[in-house]
DNA sequence: TTCTCTGCAAACGCTTTGCACGGAT
DNA sequence: ATCCGTGCAAAGCGTTTGCAGAGAA
């Protein structure tokens, strides 16, 4: 199911950002997570097989790719940019109790109405989540 | 057409907020205006009616009129939120060039997936609007 | 008086930038 | 020798918080 390094690779040098290991490893983590990571998920998630390497590498990267489109960055937490490896459209469903963010397929809707010339379109549904919605509420003001 | 001050009053009771003149004001500017204003535009925009007025107000006013879903928050430019005043579902388009958002009239899409309890949906196109498509591009890359 | 609205300044968190080191070509 | 990827530290920017003074009830 996941992409193997060599079309990580390819995707990198498609994308005109040269394939140095660092690089390769956050595309690769990227690409094949649906959990819509942070920068500093990707971060994290990277920390013991990479100690070394730091958060701005991590935002340089992600900065490149979302440039160049091989990866889509998300809106949807304000302040906290995450980042979408799915490049076919799909909508998202944002749970508000534990930020989970998960893909929805559905097609891409349209207007008739004559805005310009529209690029890229998001949907994203907000709520909580069926997880959630069973468990008792926590943190509740006391 | 503009919601007359005694509404605007009553949209502040009703959602739980002592209605003083700055608030008025505030609430009074985002609910009349059709162009998603931001905490800066909002102050700059009062700021002649309102010389003391400062941003601090404007963000407690804002956050206050969220949470009581007088006023929809829009996440669409990355670390600026946007305000629509108007809570009925509409799309929104948002030109790229010149970072101008307009309301797309129509209906709400839906999923059939069972990803919970979803209250709130938002639809975001990205691209080009058709003033700036017959524009010459501004600051092209010398 | 008591409560709360308001404004200033500082704190905060995410992101970007400046800069120097080091590895690759 | 040059280029460029990387990491650290500092700066930047929108937003929130702490706090004290003013104003309303």
């Amino acid at each position: 199911m996941n992409k193997d390094p060599l079309t990580i690779s390819s995707i990198l040098s498609e994308a005109g950002i040269r394939p140095s290991a660092t690089r390769i490893a956050i595309t690769d983590y990227v690409v094949n997570s649906q959990a819509h990571p942070s920068v500093d998920e990707i971060h994290r998630a990277l920390a013991s097989m990479y100690p070394s390497m730091s958060k701005t590498t991590v935002y340089n990267t992600m900065r490149r790719l979302v440039d160049s489109g091989a990866v889509v960055s998300l809106e949807i937490e304000p302040g906290n940019a995450r980042y979408d490896g799915k490049t076919k459209f799909h909508a998202h469903f944002m749970c508000e109790r534990c930020r989970k963010i998960v893909d929805v397929e559905q097609e891409k809707p349209t207007t008739d109405e004559q805005v310009g010339h529209i690029y890229h379109t998001q949907l994203i549904y907000r709520g909580i989540c069926r997880e959630c919605m069973s468990q008792p509420l926590q943190n509740a003001t006391t």
